[in-house]
DNA sequence: ATCCTCCCCTAC
DNA sequence: TAAGGTAGGGGAGGAT
């Protein structure tokens, strides 16, 4: 049944053949497209939470400060120096210093709040400026943005950095200072606004086309060229076609919250008045073009338009069907576009779900600094309830975020997919439940989807949304718990405690509740005592329910399941099983653990053991620090010639080094995997895909971790030397790194391109020489799996161009061989330059000292050659550039015990034993302690007394404490930590304020007493507010609740509302805000003011409020800055 | 036994 | 046309 075939565990099997001979695609015009000039190669890396449209323009704002602004930023800097001294919330202090020297101002709405980031910074050791100075900012704190806006921003910017919020949120949970290189705002970090390169082009303008643009400019990157259309033509076609234009989608989308004002009457009158909404609002965006636009309704071609994405210019030619000989012209293949790697990562859903699993599973368990004596949640538990494990998955991910906006559709098949073409196999990325009832999956080919489906409506991607929406779900889980496992961006377990009375189905609702009305799609619960059976009733629960699996209802649900359904079961168990006529769990229950053990293996033998009766002993949140980082490429790979090969090669290095950049380690371990065509498979089934592939790999482990990117490209060379393959049967490359150690920061300064340059300069000369005995013991060597014996085939011609192409390419990067170097000189290098020359040398250089030194004060010189001549030969295998040794395989480790057995070595890493390098302090440490908190028992240290746990952890790579973060809480709906402690430090802000210590203090609380008292106003604008608020998660801004609240108020009807009551109780309000932020955040405060401007035009009620309110805050204003606020008419 | 590496399998 | 990535778990089998 299942068509998805062709992916995963068997990419030989391709139930849907009818191989795509004929590209007689419906009417595509390939619209030409600029491409993107983006640096950053995975998008879904350090891209983070949107604010859309929300965000204001500010900076013009401030005309009539002047000099104020100097004083002021002084008088902050003091201050925020005494927050940060007397602060470190938690107690102990023990919060790394990991934005020291690093100074951010906040533009705009962010997400989180700016004084969430203001939190982050203060608690480790950074800076938050309150205005803008090129003198004090290092980097500014952006979402993303309009247009206009970005183009004020840049020329505001003054060169420094502007990055995403997510830039500060990832470095706290990597507990060290990430590179900002893969957080710059994306308009910035081109030329492009936007990397929505797949789809449209911006560039050729046509009606439809501004529409894209327009949405694009405001949301940022949203793919909207193509449109949902359904297959079924005419009848309801036309009028799908109307209300799935993408743009109103999107343009709502940027609004985010407004639950009830998507009335499905028509198809018109939803989406007006979202557009009303966004223009409203658009003023304060400054970039009116964009939006009427947008006003314009979506004339768009039917079904076929939907086709019209396309990834690059050059490609409209020719698409004859594969690799005639020739200059054969594949469409979307490495054959045609040059930033292949980089372009295929903007658009492959896969690669975003594969990162965004990894940026939610390390986000957020670390918030806290430290170990709070009272969360020894290990006793609680034990004493004051049972542990419930509560899984929650939004329901069917992709397809509800996209139709958000069209409630017409929520009984409709609807599908998300790259294309509409019903003979094209597309991959089926999320089905909704209509579809699904069709037999309609995810990972289908479309064709066969619409196969089961004509009527199918199929939606394009859009990953922003599916990030902001991520971005809110993750915000509500950690505010309900504190003891959250990430399992993709849409899922995740959370570990609570229920006292004795307490119904965890209570937090359950109230979960799926928030998450709803944060962003209007539905997510499903599952309940139970343990991961597995959480899962499992999560399957039940859907969609949009929650189901509780009680222990007493484990046997009775397990029983007649279908084992297919345990996680952890998958095509080849399922199969293998079945030969063993075993289809239920009740059935799999018959079968001995021994005999599992035997035909599975020791340890899928018990899982499926255990699982069959419900048994699972995993514990929440102890995913431990990641163990490899690595980057593939198994579509359009289609190479001509070795050149082609070698630039995929290297654009795939640059990527994966951006990445151990970006997460801030470095690895060892480097592991080249290609995919190669199997000798008699038949093109693939799938379009450009791999078809039946044979996978290769070789990996090479060098002593001293690296993220370099010359060092990983010289690598990667190598190691790709060791395939002999024919490159035109390459389907599939990937590299991996693993063995991550933490980035040292000491070692990745500058001073390398020294070192490098005085390589470059000196010692090249003698190179040729030993390269040439490279290529004559050449062979393999290294480990390698099958690499010799594979295909061995008349590959001729095409390997001695990669041994040449190494030769050559490397000549200027690749170091002379250990041989030629005189060790005086070597030895009296400066310290610095001896530690980047040993890196560059895998470590080998100390060797080489610590044996000469060892051996004789001064070693004759032919002794010297002797032992340097015998120490490359051992040691050639381990290293990225010398020879490689053909028969012997030796691991490293091999020869670091060989060294220590020498007597010489301290160490047993293999960089080994070198006291003599500088700056390695942290060498020992690392060496006595566990290299990885995977091998400490978290249950043993949490029980350790305190300062003895802090002690350990202290000396543990900073990056590798996060599992032993996370904490349970006692009570569901408990708030986070972060929450908290960001309002600690703006409670302490602000209660030097004597107003504010007033009792009825409406700022006060968590959420704000405002919010308790709004909730229950008979005035609906308040209730609104409160309600929206509530809503808004995390953020806790008034100008992000009026924002959001825009649309709310547009279904009031204005005269309704002023009452003197009312209007002074919202007065009191932004009086009391006033003085709290008016010195911290002005800009927050004129915010405020411009969006109460723009309701005031709307609405009787906020007209009085503005005109009572405007006085008071020109009058703060003065009484602090000696001006004015000028707040212009939107 | 315990450690490697080279895979395969699984999940999203 | 179409974007089949990512990372961890674990088994087989070889080297210690
Ligand atoms: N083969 C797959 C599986 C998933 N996804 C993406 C799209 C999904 O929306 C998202 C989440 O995966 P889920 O398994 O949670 O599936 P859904 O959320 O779509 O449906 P469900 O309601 O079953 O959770 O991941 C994908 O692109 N390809
Ligand atoms: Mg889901
Ligand atoms: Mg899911």
């Amino acid at each position: 049944m299942s068509f998805d075939s062709s992916r995963s565990a068997n990419s030989k099997r391709s139930f849907s053949n009818s191989a795509s001979s004929n590209p007689s695609n419906d009417s595509t015009r390939t619209k030409k497209k600029r491409n993107t000039n983006q640096k950053t190669l995975g998008v879904a890396w350090g891209s983070n939470s949107r604010s859309s449209s929300r965000s204001s323009s500010r900076k013009s704002a401030f005309s009539g400060f002047g000099s104020y602004m100097v004083e002021k930023n002084r008088k902050l800097h003091n201050q925020f120096d005494n927050e940060a001294s007397a602060s470190s919330f938690g107690g102990s202090s023990s919060a790394k210093p990991i934005f020291s020297g690093v100074s951010i101002f906040v533009d705009g709405f962010t997400i989180p709040s700016s004084q969430e980031l203001r939190g982050y910074m203060l608690t480790y050791g950074g800076r938050f400026e309150n205005y803008f100075s090129r003198h004090h900012v290092t980097h500014i704190v952006c979402s993303n943005l309009s247009n206009s806006k970005v183009k004020n921003l840049r020329a505001f910017s003054a060169g420094l950095p502007v990055v995403k919020p997510s830039w500060i949120l990832d470095s706290v949970a990597a507990g060290r200072l990430l590179s900002w290189v893969l957080y710059q705002l994306d308009q910035l970090a081109s030329n492009q606004p936007k990397l929505s390169a797949f789809f449209t082009p911006k560039s050729s303008k046509r009606a439809g086309d501004d529409f894209t643009d327009a949405l694009c400019g405001v949301e940022g990157d949203i793919e909207n060229s193509s449109r949902a259309v359904s297959q079924s033509e005419e009848t309801h076609l036309t009028k799908v076609d109307n209300m799935v234009g993408f743009g109103k989608q999107t343009s709502i989308e940027s609004d985010d919250i407004l639950p009830e004002n998507i009335n499905a009457t028509t198809f018109e009158e939803p989406s007006s008045a979202d557009n009303c909404c966004e223009v409203e609002l658009e003023p304060v965006i400054k970039d009116e073009r964009d939006m009427h636009s947008e006003l314009e309704p979506s004339h768009q071609g039917p079904a076929t338009s939907a086709s019209s994405h396309c990834l690059d210019d050059q490609n409209s030619k020719g698409c004859s069907s594969y690799t005639a000989p020739g200059p054969s012209k594949q469409c979307h293949s490495t054959l045609v576009d040059p930033n292949f790697v980089e372009n295929y990562f903007k658009i492959s859903r896969l690669h975003f779900i594969g990162t965004w699993r990894n940026r939610y599973r390390k986000r957020f368990p670390i918030l806290s600094t430290g170990f709070n004596p009272e969360s020894s949640d290990v006793n609680a538990s034990v004493i004051s309830g049972r542990k419930v494990i509560i899984h929650v998955d939004m329901d069917c991910f992709f397809v509800a975020v996209v139709i958000r906006n069209y409630p017409e559709l929520l009984d409709k098949p609807v599908a998300v997919c790259h294309s509409n073409n019903s003979r094209g196999t597309a991959e089926i990325s999320s089905a909704n439940y209509p579809a699904r009832s069709y037999g309609i999956r995810a990972g289908m080919f479309v064709r066969d989807a619409k196969a089961l489906c004509p009527d199918l409506v199929i939606f394009p991607y859009n990953f922003e949304a599916y990030e902001e929406v991520a971005d809110q779900f993750y915000g509500i889980l950690h505010r309900k718990c504190n003891k959250v496992q990430a399992v993709s961006c849409d899922e995740a377990f959370l570990e609570v405690t229920v006292a004795e009375g307490e119904d965890p189905e209570l937090l359950a609702s109230s979960i799926r509740k928030e998450i709803f009305e944060a962003t209007r799609c539905t997510a499903s619960v599952g309940i139970a005592g343990n991961m597995l059976m959480a899962r499992i009733a999560t399957k039940t629960a859907k969609p949009n329910g929650q189901y509780y699996i009680t222990p007493e209802m484990v046997d009775d649900h397990l029983c007649q399941l279908l084992i297919s359904e345990l996680p952890g079961i998958g095509y080849v168990l399922r199969e293998k099983l079945k030969k063993q006529n075993v289809h239920t769990c009740g059935e799999l229950r018959n079968i001995s653990k021994d005999s599992l053990q035997k035909d599975f293996g020791m340890k899928t033998g018990e899982m499926l053991w255990n699982y069959s009766r419900g048994i699972d002993n995993r514990l929440v949140g102890v995913i431990q620090e990641s163990k490899s980082i690595g980057a593939e490429v198994n579509w359009g790979v289609r190479f001509n010639d070795m050149k082609e090969c070698e630039s995929f090669l290297i654009n795939l290095c640059k990527e994966v080094a951006l990445r151990l950049h970006g997460s801030g380690v470095q690895g060892r371990t480097f592991t080249l995997k290609i995919k190669k065509r199997k000798k008699d498979a038949e093109e693939p089934a799938k379009y450009m895909g791999c078809g039946d592939c044979e996978n290769m790999s070789h990996s090479v482990k060098i002593p001293l971790a690296t993220d370099c990117v010359d060092e990983i490209q010289r690598i990667a060379k190598r190691l790709f030397g060791l395939f002999r393959i024919d490159v035109k049967d390459i389907r599939g490359v990937g590299l991996q790194v693993s063995r991550l150690e933490a980035a040292d920061a000491s070692k990745q300064g500058t001073e390398k391109n020294f070192l490098k340059s005085w390589l470059a300069s000196g010692s090249t000369s003698t190179r040729q020489k030993s390269s040439h005995s490279v290529h004559a013991n050449q062979n393999l060597g290294v480990t390698s799996g099958q690499a010799p014996r594979d295909s061995d085939g008349p590959s001729v011609q095409m390997d001695g161009s990669m041994i040449n192409d190494q030769t050559s390419s490397g000549q200027t990067s690749i170091p002379p061989p250990l041989c030629h170097l005189d060790v005086e000189v070597i030895k009296n290098l400066p310290p610095e330059v001896f530690s980047e020359l040993n890196e560059i040398y895998g470590g080998k250089l100390v060797d080489f000292l610590v044996k000469g030194i060892g051996k004789s004060e001064s070693p004759s010189p032919l002794e010297n050659l002797f032992l340097e001549q015998q120490e490359a030969m051992n040691k050639e295998q381990e290293l990225p550039f010398p020879e490689l040794n053909p028969q012997s395989k030796i691991p490293i480790e091999n020869k670091a015990r060989k060294h220590k057995a020498k007597g010489i070595a301290a160490s047993d890493s293999g960089a080994g034993a070198h006291d003599k390098v500088p700056n390695n302090s942290s060498f020992e440490k690392d060496d006595l302690m566990p290299s990885s908190l995977s091998q400490v028992d978290a249950s043993v240290l949490r029980q350790l007394p305190e300062d003895l746990k802090s002690d350990i952890l202290e000396q543990l790579p900073e990056h590798r404490c996060q599992a032993f973060c996370s904490k349970t809480v006692l009570t569901p709906l408990k708030e986070g930590h972060l929450e908290s402690s960001v309002n600690t430090s703006e409670h302490r802000a602000s209660s030097s304020d004597p107003v504010l210590n007033r009792n009825d203090s409406l700022w006060v609380g968590n959420p704000p007493c405002w919010v308790h008292k709004f909730k229950v106003s008979n005035c609906l604008i308040l209730k609104k507010l409160a309600q929206v608020y509530e809503k808004s998660g995390v953020n806790n801004s008034l100008s992000f609740v009026l924002s959001q609240s825009m649309s709310e108020f547009r279904q009031l009807d204005p005269a309704l509302e002023s009452s003197d009551e009312t209007i002074n109780v919202m007065f009191e309000l932004l009086k009391q805000y006033i003085i709290a932020m008016i010195e911290k955040d002005i800009e927050e405060v004129y915010i405020c003011f411009r969006l109460l401007r723009r309701f005031a035009a709307k609405s009787q009620f906020f007209l009085h409020v503005y005109d009572i309110a405007l006085p008071y805050l020109q009058a703060a204003v003065d009484d602090y800055y000696g001006g004015s606020l000028l707040i212009p008419a939107s």
